[in-house]
Order: structure tokens, then sequence, then C-alpha cells
DNA sequence: AGACTAACCTGAAAGC
DNA sequence: TGCTTTCAGGTTAGTC
């Protein structure tokens, strides 16, 4: 589910809460493929370790450990990443679908089946958890100088991104320029989302060829999707299905989305009705009228 | 190499 | 009410 934005804003807020700190114990639900590094290996080699950092690149999130290892996190599709003692009616009642008790308010959120990985501090502070209801997510410790097969595929973070990174990628390609956008390995960080609310401010047409999309289409796209994804960030991200932020508050980008997910509803420039197709096996909404 | 599909999971919502 | 189908912010292994 998270995209680029979602995964900077749990960056933001997750980071004060890790940054500095000495683990001293890790405790996970059984192997699975949500763990690439294997459970017992990962406890052992975390206890001790204090955290130095929380960067991200593209929708991967890597905490570096005081021995120059690396932890690398994925939120997937559900992942999410908060501390113990948040509060907050959607993540609580997504927790045991029933009303709130207030004593179940008060105690705030406690682990569930569907949180893999816990990591404890030394200090009194609150603990890490990382809850993944359909366990798409990833976590992966890499060794001390370790390349990563995951990162090294990845392109320019969308961010990072210039016109000319995207013209270079999508003028040998014969697929939807939608698919360029999603492919990880050009501009790293945009989903599903994004690319839908780029390609509408931009006035291009998800299923256009990418090999017939312009330099300056380019330059204008790359500028749209950053434009949209920094505004995303100070809103807090999208809340439309599972994402909420590390401190329990939903995002405010799903209110100021244009097209996504709005099949059925006018288009907000020119009221024609926004269309749903399907792209990539993905979902694609888009105006017909606006977008050429 | 590039392009597509199926698969990994769980749960909510829509459809009948 | 209840059973079935569809759908979901992602990535990757496998096939042509």
């Amino acid at each position: 589910m998270p995209e680029l934005p979602e995964v900077e804003v749990t960056r933001r807020k997750i980071a004060p809460h890790l940054v500095g700190r000495r683990i001293v114990e890790v405790l996970t639900t059984k192997p699975s493929y949500f763990f690439v590094t294997k459970p017992a290996a990962l406890a052992k080699a975390l206890a001790g370790k204090r955290v130095e950092a929380l960067t991200r690149h593209g929708k991967y999130l890597l905490a570096v450990l005081d021995d120059e290892q690396r932890l690398l996190l994925h939120l997937g599709m559900t992942g999410q990443l908060f501390t113990a003692g948040v509060t907050s009616p959607r993540l609580l009642s997504s927790t045991k679908g029933g009303a709130l008790t207030p004593e179940a308010q008060a105690a705030g959120f406690r682990p569930d089946k569907h949180t893999h990985l816990e990591i404890r501090f030394s200090d009194e502070g609150p603990t890490l958890y990382f809850r993944d209801t359909r366990k798409f997510g990833k976590v992966e410790l890499l060794a001390k100088a370790a390349s990563s097969k995951r990162l090294e595929k990845l392109g320019i973070d969308a961010l990072s991104a210039t016109g000319a990174d995207l013209y270079r990628a999508a003028k040998k390609r014969r697929i939807a320029i939608k698919t360029v956008l999603l492919d990880q390995g050009v501009l790293a960080g945009v989903g599903n989302i994004y690319a839908d609310e780029g390609l509408f401010v931009t006035g291009i047409k998800p299923t256009k060829r990418a090999d017939k999309v312009t330099a300056a289409q380019c330059d204008a796209l790359v500028a749209a999707l950053q434009k949209v994804m920094l505004r995303s960030i100070e809103t807090g991200g999208s809340s439309i299905s599972d994402y909420v932020q590390p401190d329990g508050q939903d995002g405010g980008y799903q209110n100021e989305r244009r097209v996504y997910a709005r099949k059925g509803e006018p288009c907000s420039v020119c009221r024609t009705t926004i269309k749903r197709t399907v792209l990539a096996t993905r979902s694609t909404f888009y105006c017909p009228s606006c977008q050429k």
C-alpha cells in the first residue's frame, strides 16, 4: 500500500524513536515469506546493536546499525511501523474489530497476530512494532559492505530524478507510460496512486506508449510527480484503505487526489466522468477528456 | 532483453 | 442472513 510519500512520512515519524537507541531484544512470528533473513538469525544479529540512522530509497527503509550492518525494511501493501502506546480508533479497532472500550483506548496498541516484528530497546522508551496483515512486506539484514540485489535494482529516487532520467528509459520501451512509471528500476518510489495522479496533472493518458512521450512531457511528468508526492508528504500521505501514520493518525492526501479511486466522479477540471481501466494488472484511473 | 502472467497473503466490500 | 466473488498504495519468479 505505501508508496514513496507514505514511506517517507513513516521514516520521519519513526526516526526519532529509533536513531540513537540500543536494541536489547527482538521478537518475531514464525519464519515466512516476510522474513528474508530468518527470524532466529535476525534476533541474534540485532541484539546489542545501536541504530545510527534511518534512511529511505524509493519504498525501502534502511536502518543503519553501529556495526555497519543495515536492516532493510519494505512495507509491501499493508505494512505499518509504529511504537507502543500509540492510540487511534482506526488502528485499535482494526486489531479487534469491535467497539473500543475506554480501557482499550487507554492501553493503546497491543501486538496482534499480524505483528511480525517487535524490537525492544535498552532504555525506557517505547518498543517498535512492524505489523503487516498481508505479509507482502520484507525484513532483510544486510551484512557490512554486502550488496543487496533489491537495492541495486532500484533506479534513482523519484524525488531526486529529472525528466531526462525518465525519458532515457521511456524512449526505448514500447509499453504504456504508466507501466514505466511503476518500474522501480526507473524512478524508485512511484506507485499506483501517484502514477495516476502525475499523469492526470500532466494531461497524459496512462496507456500512451512510452516511446511516444516527448522529452518535454517527461520533464513535466517528473515535475508533477514530485509536486504531488511532496504535497502528500506534507499532508501525511494517503489513507485510502489501510495506511495510517506511525502515530495512528490518518494522512490527508486522499482528500486531494484528483483521479485515483474516483471512478464515476466528475473530473475536477472538466466534469467528464473519471474512468477506470486495468493496466499491467493494476487499477488505473484517468479523465478521458483531459488526458491524451 | 523486454513484455506478461501468476503467485505470494489476508480481509473488507460488493454482488447474488 | 450467508455464501461467493472481487478488489487492494507491491514485488518477483517464471514463461514466451
